[in-house]
RNA sequence: GAUUGCGUAGCUCAGCCGGUAGAGCAAGCGGCUUUUAACCGCUAGGUCCUGGGUUCGAAUCCCAGCGCAAUCACCA
């Protein structure tokens, strides 16, 4: 048991300052003075302000300012109201009182939309509510659509009435909320003051859903498999670790589903896919956050060929919608920011090797050569280290950055030392059947022609746990049933992995993957 | 984890060559039936991130800590 907190040391749950109070005092004052519940209740017949405001009928409008006009000559005369009427809810985002008129805007997640409420048209207990509004107060308000004499489409008011009184001070209207630190701290505060926050996340929404329909489109089934896992696999990362209490067991939150997938082809399914989080105990920057979502998938009887024709169609797929360019066309260029990534396929696609060449001048089997430029430019255990981990350092280092990052590229054949999951070239042993596909400098995913021979993926997990130094083997472990289901018989087959946050940066022009995550891991404070 | 930068009113920012804090918006009071960052008059609003140090005096200079950002490292 903890120690109960002390008033004393207790911070106080909001701050008290005088902007709160105001607002408390209105809150006290709505329910004494107007009667009015400041916490409101259901409403039905809502439609978007969007809506409202494209409901707007100019003819309508016309006719009922004509008989206004006419009114004002002859009292008697007919009022000819034929305006539609709507009503809608949001947070006022704009208040101006002028007296015996008040206009405010009502923001909800399609737009603004202003509401007149003139002080001879509703009650006087709503003509003061309406009077008393806070910027960030949540309204509702009914009445037909208009104009007023300056051009703005408007409500105008017929009743008003609070859903919420928000007590927070709420960021400037004009500059909205900067801070990226409160921005992600505070997302509900960020997300209505900043539209375009809500736009990326629907955008995010909608991709997701284009990738789930282009898999089922192509006959792959999504399937969930564990998050817990007892053995982090698939991945050469640094696990989270927790524990299941009643079963004693130490649990790793999952780096990969991939040694999950896998199984259920040896079960026979054909063609799967996941979309889920992974779990990675690492650094955090604009690409990484500790938690991430990607997708995997496998088929049966594949290859990374396979994978590499369904992912370019997928990416491709995915950027025509998003951009609104017509499916059969040559397919669109996205901004992402100094950039301007064209997607049109094919994609670029490159050989390991070959950019390898391009980069340094000579071929990557040639160890000498290799060792001498890692020694001569100070790589870090240059001289201990593998020659293929070393080829792999030089390439990250200088090769990647031959990648046009405004295309699409396929960087093919890994070396198989540094792949322990993929099937080794028949031919060329040494080269893996994998591709990395970079957009703008970004590693989007890997696909493999998969490793199916369970002799020589126990091989190469017994090498890989034989070089793991002592943090690592606290937690890498030999999935032993991983390895017997491969003896079971798996098919052969395609795999790929996607960074569907990554995917969505692209896609939203978002630079950093807290713009694409709705709630990115911040330190408490 | 390292380096650099930033942290001042609810928000956006100025002040930072040391002399105890300012603007715009937001807030409060008053006025206005067509506003568009409404306008006009008045008022109030701050542990200058935290803790030390230097100094007669620190928002300002120095040190440490915390948070955020960028870059790097880690991420087969």
């Amino acid at each position: 048991m903890n120690a109960s907190p002390t008033p004393n040391d207790t911070p106080a749950p909001e701050d008290p300052g005088a902007l709160v109070a105001a607002r408390r005092a209105k809150l006290a004052d709505l329910r004494t003075t107007l009667g009015v519940e400041p916490y409101g209740r259901r409403v039905d017949g809502l439609v978007a302000a969007a809506a409202a405001r494209s409901s707007f009928d100019e003819a309508a409008h016309a006719a009922y300012e004509a008989s206004q006009a006419a009114r004002k000559a002859d009292p008697a005369a007919p009022v000819d109201d034929r305006r539609p009427r709507a009503r809608i809810a949001g947070r006022v985002m704009q208040h101006r009182d002028l007296g015996k008129l008040v206009f405010f805007w009502l923001r909800d997640s399609s737009g603004d939309l202003q509401v007149s409420v003139s002080k001879a048209n509703v009650s006087e207990a709503e003509f003061q509510l309406a009077k008393m509004l806070d910027y960030g107060d949540l309204v509702t308000a009914e009445g037909p659509v208009g104009r007023t004499n300056k051009g703005e489409t408007c409500i105008w008011a017929s009743s008003c009435e609070l859903s919420a009184k928000s007590l927070a001070p709420p960021p400037g209207k004009w500059h909205g909320l900067e801070d990226p630190e409160i921005r992600y701290r505070k997302r509900y505060v960020d997300m209505y003051s900043n539209p375009e926050t809500v736009r990326v996340f629907e955008q995010r929404s909608r991709i997701v859903s284009l990738v789930r329909r282009f898999m089922e489109s192509r006959s792959y089934l999504e399937v969930e498999t564990p998050m817990m896992q007892p053995i982090a696999g698939g991945a050469a990362a640094r696990p989270f670790v927790t524990k299941h209490n009643a079963l004693g067991m130490q649990l790793f939150l999952r780096i990969a589903p991939e040694l999950y997938l896998k199984r259920l082809m040896v079960g026979g399914m054909r063609q799967v896919f996941e979309i889920n989080r992974n779990f990675r105990n690492e650094g955090v920057d604009r690409s990484h956050n500790p938690e991430f979502t990607a997708m995997e998938a496998y088929q049966a009887f594949g290859d990374y060929m396979t994978m590499l024709e369904m992912v370019e169609s997928l990416v491709h797929h995915v950027a025509c919608a998003v951009a609104g360019c017509p499916e059969g066309g040559d397919g669109p260029v996205l901004p992402f920011g100094q950039l301007q990534i064209d997607y049109r396929k094919p994609f670029e696609r490159v050989r390991y090797e070959e950019l390898f060449a391009r980069a340094f001048g000579f071929d990557m089997r040639d160890e000498a050569k290799v060792r001498a430029w890692a020694k001569e430019h100070h790589v870090e255990k240059a001289a201990t280290l593998d020659h293929w981990l070393l080829v792999n350092e030089l390439f990250e280092e200088k090769a990647e950055a031959l990648i046009d990052p405004a295309r699409p590229t396929f960087v093919l054949d890994y070396p198989s030392a540094i792949s322990p999951l993929t099937r080794p070239n028949r031919k060329q042993p040494e080269i893996a059947e994998r591709w990395d596909l970079f957009i703008a400098g970004m590693e989007i995913g890997p696909a493999y022609t998969e490793l199916n021979d369970p002799d020589i993926q126990l091989a190469k997990f017994t090498e890989q746990l034989a070089g793991a130094d002592d943090e690592e083997s606290t937690f890498r472990t030999l999935d032993e049933d991983f390895v017997e289901s491969l003896r079971v018989g798996m098919p052969p087959a395609g795999g790929m992995g996607m960074g569907i946050d990554r995917l969505v940066m692209l896609l939203t022009n978002s630079e950093s993957i807290r713009d694409v995550i709705l709630f990115p891991l911040m330190r408490p404070q």
